[in-house]
Order: C-alpha cells, then sequence, then structure tokens
DNA sequence: TTGACATGCAACCATATAGTTGCATATGAG
DNA sequence: CTCATATGCAACTATATGGTTGCATGTCAA
C-alpha cells in the first residue's frame, strides 16, 4: 500500500494516469511523445507505476503497451480512507466541543 | 490536491494521522512521545498535514491541539480517484481485448 | 518573579527522487 | 541483411525530503 501512495505523490505520474484513463494500451514512446520529459524519464515513472501494480503491461512485438489497474487505488480507498471518511461527523463534533471548552476556558 | 497526495506518501505522516484517528485532539508532545521521533520532526511532518488541509489545529494555552480533517481525502476519493474505479471494468475489457488481439497476432 | 514546560525557528546532514545523457539490445520493415 | 524504431540499462546531477541538534520564545504554576 505503501507503494502506491508513494507512486500517486507525484504530479507526472498522475499525469500519466490520466493519458492511460484518455487512451488505454499505449506504448511508452507514445506517452513520452505527449509529456515534456525524456523517454527514459517517463520509462522510470511507468516501472513505478507497474511496480505499485497501477499500471499493467504487455508486450506486442517491441511495443510494451500500458494498461490502467485501477484496482489498487480502489483497495486504498476500501481499507485506509474510509476509515477517515466514517469518521468525519465525530471528529467535528469533537473539534467543536474541544473548541467550546476552551472557550469557556479563556473566559473564566 | 497534489499536497494531499504528497502529504499521504510518507509512512510516518499516515501513522500520525492514525494516532489523531485513535485519539482526536492531541498535543505536539503528546503524539511526539508515541512515535521514535524527534518533536521537532514530528512537529514538520504536523506541519506539512496541516498545510495540506489534513489536520486542524487549536492552541490551547501553550499547547497546540491537532485535530483530523477527513474531508480532503473524501474529495480526492470523488474527483480523482473514483474516476479511476468507475473506468474499472472498461480497463480490464481494453486490457482482455488487447491481449486476444496480440495473441491471433502472434499465432498468425 | 522564576523556573519548568510546550512550541517555534534555523542550520545542518544523509539519502531519496526526478530528471538528464549516452550507449546497448532487440524487433519489425524493406 | 540492414536499417530504423522501441525499449532497457547505467552513470551522473541537482534538488527535495526526512531527520537531527541547538537555541529562542512564549505560557503556566509555584
Amino acid at each position: 500500500m505503501s507503494d502506491v501512495f508513494r507512486a500517486l505523490a507525484d504530479e507526472s505520474r498522475r499525469s500519466l494516469l490520466d493519458a492511460l484513463f484518455a487512451r488505454n494500451g499505449q506504448s511508452l514512446s507514445e506517452m513520452a511523445e505527449n509529456i515534456p520529459m525524456s523517454r527514459q524519464a517517463v520509462a522510470k515513472h511507468l516501472a513505478i507505476l507497474e511496480s505499485a501494480n497501477l499500471v499493467s503491461t504487455a508486450w506486442r512485438g517491441r511495443e510494451k503497451l500500458h494498461y490502467l489497474n485501477p484496482v489498487p487505488i480502489g483497495e486504498i480507498v476500501r481499507r485506509w480512507v474510509g476509515k477517515f471518511e466514517d469518521a468525519r461527523v465525530d471528529a467535528l463534533t469533537d473539534f467543536k466541543e474541544q473548541m467550546e471548552t476552551s472557550e469557556e476556558k479563556r473566559r473564566a
């Protein structure tokens, strides 16, 4: 999971995911053409996304095709983000109560 | 949004969020006691979380209390992650179709 | 007032990260 | 076969990041 968060932390990588979202199954050089970065840099980013399981790859001849794999993102949402989402109301309630308490203290 | 992703990328920061989830409204030194890191390092992490709007703070006397703010996480889920989640079936379908196509090519 | 406690600020360090360039290798086309 | 294309690998650089220590500032309590 840590790999997924770190992979998503970089803007370039997120735009690569966006590019695959717009058109799935692109080759490396194809993706490198549409981003102001060297092919090698793009290859590194894609390798990171691949090792985080956010993209899957398949060779077709000498081309390496890249496919979006949204499953890990969904897992993160369910396992980790969902926890905090559920806590929303309680957290805000706690916060307000705390503010009121300290307000009383201040006045006292 | 970029700030949120980068804030969540670090394991230490995620465990700080976990700590606040376990008990909301902790002070800096309180949080620093429960993590093998200097108080100053924890302060930096909390500042990053605060500027990403993942935690809110309130002063009570000389203590700075930290509160979980799950709203940005929810927004990211809806605006960005949700997009890829919705694409799941299509992406996998595209992938399979592509695999079959290349398989046919290979056999031909 | 004085001292202890909570936080802030700044300098510094080691390593990780994002990017580059150059060259090697493999595959498809003519 | 030969050449252009697609990717991989490796070395190198600059900057970002996560951490440290030391000292300054501010607030509560005796």
